[in-house]
DNA sequence: CCATCTAATCGTCAAATTACGATGATTCAG
DNA sequence: CTGAATCATCGTAATTTGACGATTAGATGG
């Protein structure tokens, strides 16, 4: 059992809520759409964004003791992550505090959305 | 200029709305998820099932004329869309008739609408 | 039957993905 | 300053992906 200074609640303020313009449709979209979904086209970071939707506030290595993964590879995935825009992270001492873009999630939304 | 056959209208009747009860979260959805975004991770599959909606009916090889790839390369994305239980095709003489599962889309915007 | 057309499959290659342990960088406690 | 803790990065190996040309399998038309 590994003891952690309790976690910092919302280290990742959630960004002002802001109407994104761009097209759900043509060239664009349809690159936006794949780099999305290839994010989450690992179960493992499918888990991860939803264990930072539960607990709201970001965890940072409280991530790892959830996966059954090495350190190493959740970095990795979480870098895959932040590459798409789906997460962000926050270094908040010798910690770093992960949490979700939700923008980009209601990107993914009307994207998927628009598959219609 | 390849000359070919009128479109066969509906080749694919769209099967009879079933609501999906299997749920939305836990380890099974979070695989689904991924299965279903991995399928929509290059941007060629994703432009098929944007053809397919648009094209409203199922088309086959004007799929090969609207990609900028090789045949097998199309052939190979188609395969993966259907595994993935997104499209469908249907022979129709010697030519292969592909259309959407829409129940498959309802299902991944369920998933990732999900994602709250 | 035979030639043709369509689409799937095979074989191959380069590149990307996924996983891990080891190593580095950074921060904090003492 | 030192050591411990946390996390990123590196190096590596196994697997998968993505692309193509060539070939195979079926169906149609003559």
């Amino acid at each position: 059992m590994i003891q952690r200074a309790p976690a910092v609640t919302s280290c990742c303020p959630p960004p002002r809520d802001q109407a994104d313009l761009r097209p759900v449709e043509g060239d664009e979209a349809e690159v936006e759409l794949a780099s999305l979904a290839k994010a989450l086209s690992h179960p493992a970071r499918v888990r991860i964004v939803r264990i930072l939707l539960r607990k709201d506030a970001c965890v940072c290595g409280d991530l790892v003791d959830e996966l059954p993964l090495a350190q190493s590879t959740v970095s990795q995935h979480l870098k895959v992550l932040k590459g798409a825009g789906l997460i962000r992270g926050e270094v908040d001492g010798p910690r770093v505090c992960y949490c979700i873009e939700p923008h980009a999630l209601r990107r993914l939304r009307a994207l998927v959305g628009a598959l219609s």
